[in-house]
DNA sequence: ACTATGTTTCTAGAGATATCGAATTAATGA
DNA sequence: TCATTAATTCGATATCTCTAGAAACATAGT
């Protein structure tokens, strides 16, 4: 992931109502959601809705695909990944030794 | 990390400036850069440069202390620990069997 | 074809952010 | 005190984002 997807990302990601469709649709697991459900909710308004989710979706970080009347949203965990593992490779150098086993891939949460 | 410090943080670094700022003070290390160095380093206005520290300064990401006449800016580690355990932990379900209910009662749409 | 439902696009106003030169504040040394 | 260096704050403008109602579009059922 280069800076800019990254910066795309992170910005997408970088607003309170974005975040909590993000995590709905995290929560709500590989069958995602339709958009109509993500506003029952959330309770937004469904033209702001749909421009978060416009928003999500340019940054790769949640897929939309229709089914019958219905948009069902899903979140795109790759870009996710991807995300926190150039968090974690670019910006949290210097932490402590790295032992190399830390969070190399992102699953570690050890705790 | 609660919701909100976390899109903060998120957002101050969803800027492509703000996010080179940042990495550029990771890769200094704990003794940080005067805040005339990062300006070297990265050729921004100075006026635009102090606009974007302080939006890390105020995410928390990154701490700015005076030493004489300079003001040395350096990242600050456990906001940005605390931001990739926020998203692993928030974001990153589903990526794997996730054994819950998956979406409780948010709107049950099982699919 | 008509209607109901689901969602997006259009539109517009309010507000936030980006940019950067100029003025200002802060610290140092002569 | 004056000059110099370091950085911020001010001020002004351009651009982007947020918000949400209204209109339009898409699909399915009758």
């Amino acid at each position: 992931m280069n800076d800019f997807d990254a910066a795309r990302a992170l910005d997408a990601l970088g607003n309170v109502k974005r975040l909590a469709i993000y995590r709905l649709l995290v929560k709500a697991g590989d069958g995602g959601l339709a958009v109509g459900d993500v506003q029952r909710a959330l309770g937004f308004p469904a033209s702001t809705l749909s421009h978060h989710l416009a928003w999500l979706g340019r940054a790769g970080l949640v897929a939309q695909a229709r089914h019958g009347r219905e948009i069902r949203c899903r979140a795109d965990y790759p870009v996710m990944h991807a995300l926190v593992g150039y968090l974690t490779d670019s910006c949290c150098v210097g932490v402590q030794p790295a032992a190399d086993d830390a969070a190399t891939d992102l699953a570690g949460v050890p705790a």
